[in-house]
Order: structure tokens, then C-alpha cells, then sequence
DNA sequence: CTGTATCCGGGAAGATACTG
DNA sequence: CAGTATCTTCCCGGATACAG
């Protein structure tokens, strides 16, 4: 989960695993400044503070989605980034995704059981949030 | 706090409150995808979500330090980071600074009653963290 | 010792076009 | 519809030098 791997074109010199090539093509790589995976604050901060993971997180605590519905609740997000945090909820077990093997595709997003254990979480949070100014 | 100001040089076309501009010299400029303030969960990620913000509360949490302990408690942090990390935390009223008007210069850190309202989000924020694989 | 000035790299996320 | 490919912009935080 953590050193999460992404895939990412770079045209010039990058690096693989820490070491630089120069190949212009699509590859896996490590974050570049490790996460401190030793504290549970961290590990929770770091699965939930995506740009819009909250705002996700929040519509999935309530019922399961389609990418539409995600989309028109959040019309300022784009595609790309919302398929991307998405996927790295899956990665991190928060949610789960079920295709509809179908024709226009279809599918729907749902919270998991580890991911219910979120509403504490941002109900803290929230106390918080109401403190501040 | 949202919004928040900072400072940064840009040597080509850069922009000051939205405007573009190729002057090079320093500016402040607003963020330029500004945050939901709108919502107390993210406001809350907010102020605690800087690199090291956790790690320097935790630290305030239970006694006062001075600029080169927190330091000390984390040698890989650069002074730089750290100094705004903790300037943005004043500004936010989670943490104060004490001058001691002295040579060489002496400043304490401390956490504020709001900081301190902190603890229990960071009580939720580890239990979970716990339950992440 | 505390803090700022300056420069820079890289990751996150936006825009747009395309695929199945 | 759902998702990816590609390019671009932005801004956080590291390195280093300097100032009071």
C-alpha cells in the first residue's frame, strides 16, 4: 500500500525502483519520499487524502455509485483523477468495484467493511472542522 | 487559512492572484485550486496534512520544544520545511510561538487549547491506521 | 540559533483525445 | 459509459547559502 506504484510516462531521464533510465516508456516506480509506514496517523492520512477521496468516501458511506453519479456529484473533478483515486481506494481495500459485464459498460462502486470504519474517522475530523474560525 | 498565502519565485511566466505575469521576483499568489472550505472534514485535513504536521503535533502534544529539538526528533525534515510547516500551523491556531528576546536567538513551540483538541482525532486516526493490513 | 532567500526536482492532478 | 494515453501546470518540500 504504501510505495504505491503508479504508472507515468516520462519522454526524458527518470527513475525505476530509485535508479534513473532514460527509456521512453510507461513503467511502474516507487514514491520518490517514502512514507513513514511505521505510524498508524500517517498510514489512515495517507489513504484518505486524495484531492477527493473524502468527498468519495462520503458519497459511498451512503450508497453504492456508478463513475456517472460520482462525476455529476463532483462536476469540478475530472475523469482522470476520479478513476485514479478510485482505483487507489481499491488498492488500499477502502472500496470495491463490480463490472457489469455489459454493453454500454456498466459499473458500480461500494464501500467495504474496512471502509465503513472510516465514519469515526471523519466524524472526528468533522468535530474538529466546526472549531476551526 | 484557506487560500493560504505563500511565497515563490518563478524565472518565466508565472501568476499573482490569478493573473499571469513574467516578472521575476517574489510574489504571493493564492493556490491556484482552492480548497473546499465548505466542508469541516477537509478542513480539518487541512491544517494537519503537511508533511511532517503530525509528527511536530504529536511532539507539542506533550511538552514545549524549541526549533532545534523538533529538529533533533526529526533529522530527516529540512529546517526550511519545517519553519513553514510550523508558521502555517500558527497561522491555523493549533500552535504558538514564544519569543525569548535573547542571543543567540531562543524560541519555544507550544500547542494551543485547540491544538490540544487534536488528541482525539489522532485517537481515531491510529486506530484505524491499525487496521490497515 | 532561528529564520529567510533562492533554485530546483518530482509527484499530483487538470485537459483533451482516444479506445472498447 | 468506463477507462486510458499523453501532455501540461502547479505547488510542496529538499538543498544550500545567507541574515539577524
Amino acid at each position: 500500500m504504501f510505495n504505491r506504484k503508479s504508472s507515468v510516462l516520462k519522454s526524458a531521464t527518470t527513475h525505476i525502483l530509485g535508479y534513473y533510465t532514460t527509456f521512453k516508456k510507461y513503467i511502474l516506480y516507487k514514491r520518490k519520499t517514502p512514507l513513514k509506514n511505521d505510524c498508524a496517523i500517517e498510514k489512515t492520512l495517507n489513504v484518505i487524502s486524495g484531492k477527493w477521496k473524502p468527498a468519495i468516501l462520503s458519497q459511498l458511506l451512503k450508497t453504492n455509485l456508478r463513475l456517472r453519479d460520482i462525476q455529476k456529484g463532483l462536476p469540478e473533478a475530472s475523469k482522470r483523477s476520479l478513476t485514479q483515486q478510485l482505483r487507489e481506494m481499491i488498492e488500499d481495500g477502502l472500496i470495491e468495484k463490480k463490472d457489469f459485464h455489459q454493453f454500454p459498460k456498466k459499473t458500480e462502486y461500494s464501500i467495504t467493511y474496512l471502509g465503513t470504519q472510516l465514519s469515526s474517522v471523519f466524524q472526528e475530523l468533522s468535530k474538529f472542522g466546526d472549531k476551526l474560525e
